[in-house]
DNA sequence: TCAAGCATGTAAGGCGTTACATGATTTA
DNA sequence: TAAATCATGTAACGCCTTACATGCTTGA
């Protein structure tokens, strides 16, 4: 699984706080392409640091717990390598919105649009985020360095998924709405 | 979760045995918008049966266990009946890809293009797979019913989904293509 | 003064993966 | 004779979700 190896690259850029990491995962460049809650964040952080693979600085705060910021360590980075130079599957696509292929009959039309409907919101608001992400490389296209141009690809994937479901959603209402005015 | 949901509403258009639901997941309807493994199937068939929401009637096979064809209960009809009219949310994105976008920069660019063009590859394949399901609907797309209609757009989702993946694999090589080549 | 942001965790339970286990029938 | 298909399961372990828990600072 990919939630460690995430966490690490994450830390191979700069050392970051749980919360920062688990902040990357909710609004940053890490939410368009994984998911996860901080609760995860945290107890990966400590098993991480358990095996070694990342350490971290205790900074005392005032009438607060430590703040601690995790650096990847040598034997981290060399698990983030070995990972990296293995082939990685696709992810398992797993779609509540499908159960409507299979038993949209037994509600109303107007509730299978109704729900439609929702997720092209949804969905639009999502292009809207991951555009934001890609502002700053999306001006500087012609001179980003292959780093750069990597986080760019990761973005677009993103961008192309959330467009592809509008596009979606817009293709299907306009079959259901003619299937039921005929 | 939609497991239960999805084998539920297999069920509620025909009876079917543990193996024919599996089946489903992996190669059939189901492979275009949820994942479960032969295992989870027959452990969830076995809940939903102590549950009362799915039963189920014995048939003897020679020299072996014996097979078993489940049917849904009024009492699952109705759980799958609240499902469906409440809103659902878009499933969480988690790829493994992504992380090349963090670190890609600690690998050759060959070891990224070399990944991306087998990425590709599996997609094209898919793509092949989830057409084939939608074979018979696309021929008499004019004359389906409803309930069809719902099962040909959820396998639309599939195919967009796949081919928008492969566009974006050519979008990236070429992408990267040029970086390096400059 | 209330909400949002900063900052850290624990615990229970459900979902999913991997590995193991059995054995007949059909097709190449 | 070997592989694929039919047909059913058990067990261990790890990942993810949901709920709970604490407390300071900053801005509206």
């Amino acid at each position: 699984m990919a939630l460690k190896h995430t966490i690490l690259a994450f830390l191979s850029r700069h050392p970051l706080s749980g919360y920062d990491v688990a902040k990357e995962f909710a609004e940053g460049f890490g939410s368009c392409f994984w998911k996860a809650s901080q609760q995860q964040v945290y107890a990966e952080l400590t098993k991480l640091e358990q095996q070694g693979s990342v350490s971290y600085e205790a900074i005392p705060q005032a009438g607060r717990l430590d703040k601690k910021i995790y650096s990847i360590t040598e034997q981290g980075q060399q698990e983030l390598l070995n990972w990296l130079t293995q082939p990685c599957e696709p992810s398992a696509i797993r779609e509540d919105l499908g159960v409507m292929g299979l038993a949209g009959h037994l509600v109303s039309p107007q509730v299978v649009i109704r729900e439609i409907e929702r997720r092209r919101q949804l969905h639009l608001k999502m292009v809207e985020h991951v555009k934001k992400l890609d502002e700053h490389f999306a001006k500087h296209l012609n001179s980003l360095e292959l780093k750069d141009i990597y986080m760019h690809l990761i973005i677009r994937r993103g961008i192309r998924y959330q467009e592809e479901w509008v596009a979606w959603c817009d293709e299907a209402l306009a079959a259901i709405a003619q299937a039921v005015n005929q």
